[in-house]
DNA sequence: CTATGTGAAGGTGTTCACAGCA
DNA sequence: TGCTGTGAACACCTTCACATAG
């Protein structure tokens, strides 16, 4: 929920879920004034579309005008809380969990990968740029320590949901899930995002034998 | 489009997208018939929801009994057209793509990566178990010969696009893009799909700071 | 006169409630 | 009786159209 002015309304997932494209288009674009219809061209979205998202946030813009791109980036910043140092630990230091945190360490994301753990031994101490893959065990310490507020899974299928259990427990706020199957989390609050290549790529072979229309 | 008895009605995108989970669910479950009950709770939808989606493609259940689990699993088989061995390619055999290879080779999605190509001349002929990383000139042929159907794209930002032009123009009916930028792409029947790490997790450091509920 | 901000309209997807059939 | 199949109600999201501010 976020407060303006004196209205407060539910924001809708969708619209959260654009912001972030809304915020990489600006980046790369690198102008001092942008357009919604600029800004939705290079987002890949309409410019009522991008209004409508940020108005639900403040009215950012000056009519006539445009937006500040500088200030436009800040707020969105803001209201996605990557101003606040998100930090997220990798569960799971397999071929998917290691791509993951190289693929970070080279795409700046304004989320910090703060700690790996893994069940085997054998990985664990295994060095990456400036993180070493720690035991499982150590799962609780480190959120606790670090104060760590997102879970990422890619272990096992059959270890994700006692996987999911131990984060949510040790109070992590959001889940993202590699893992194929379908979470149980009874805390309603907790945020969890099942992202599942298997799933995406049946799907688009749908898609291969028949008439479509593109996404953005 | 699907055609079912004389109806012919537009079937929803999310129908199509929850169809690979039922599947996996079926298969997990194991059983030789199912409620649309217990297959919902086991693939993370409701009841009707399952039914719902069903319906769209026919009848496929018994009033009072339930589904033939081997019979619904080939049906849906057959929706996704998984039954007519979809080829991909993939485009890009760093990181990313070399963990997806892998990936799909261990879990049998009915997907079939049938060629994996590179622009770097130091990747081209590593060896996958029963691949080989061929040069980017290559594409268009090997489209061609194998009759691939599905493009994944694991390159970096600055050459997605060229490559998605290619695969477009090679025929290619959908496209899987890990590129961390908005396609263009002319065709309308060529469908894309975007899957952009670093989106996903910017948009859940939002709910990081905020209630929510769990999406399966 | 331009581009934002926003109520109203339209469309799409989900949930409800129950009729219909084994 | 039990569970499917489905119209109707509902909730949600997007697009339209325009008043509004610079």
């Amino acid at each position: 929920m976020e407060r303006h002015d004196g209205k407060l309304r539910r924001i809708p997932e969708t619209t959260i879920r654009r912001l972030p494209a809304y915020l990489r288009a600006l980046t790369l674009m690198g102008h001092d004034r942008v357009t919604s219809d600029a800004l939705g061209q290079a987002a890949g979205y309409s410019s009522e579309q991008v209004r409508k998202d940020l108005a639900y946030f403040g009215a950012f813009g000056t009519r006539g005008v445009g937006y500040d791109a500088k200030m436009l980036a800040q707020e969105i910043r803001r209201i996605l809380q990557l101003d606040q140092g998100v930090r997220a630990i990798v569960v799971g230091a397999g071929r998917l969990g290691t791509a993951l945190v190289r693929h970070t360490d080279e795409i700046s994301s304004d989320v910090v990968i703060s700690a790996v753990v893994d069940v085997n031994p054998a990985v664990v101490g295994t060095q990456f740029d400036h993180l070493t893959v720690e035991p499982l065990e150590r799962l609780e310490a480190v959120i606790q320590e670090r104060d760590i507020g997102m879970g990422i899974i890619t272990v096992p299928q059959s270890a994700a949901q006692a996987v999911a259990n131990r984060l949510v427990e040790a109070g992590v706020r959001a889940i993202l899930n590699f893992a194929p199957v379908a979470l149980t989390v009874n805390d309603p609050t907790v945020f969890v995002q099942h992202i599942d290549l298997t799933l995406e790529m049946q799907a688009l072979a749908y898609f291969v034998g028949s008439a479509a229309r593109s996404e953005p």
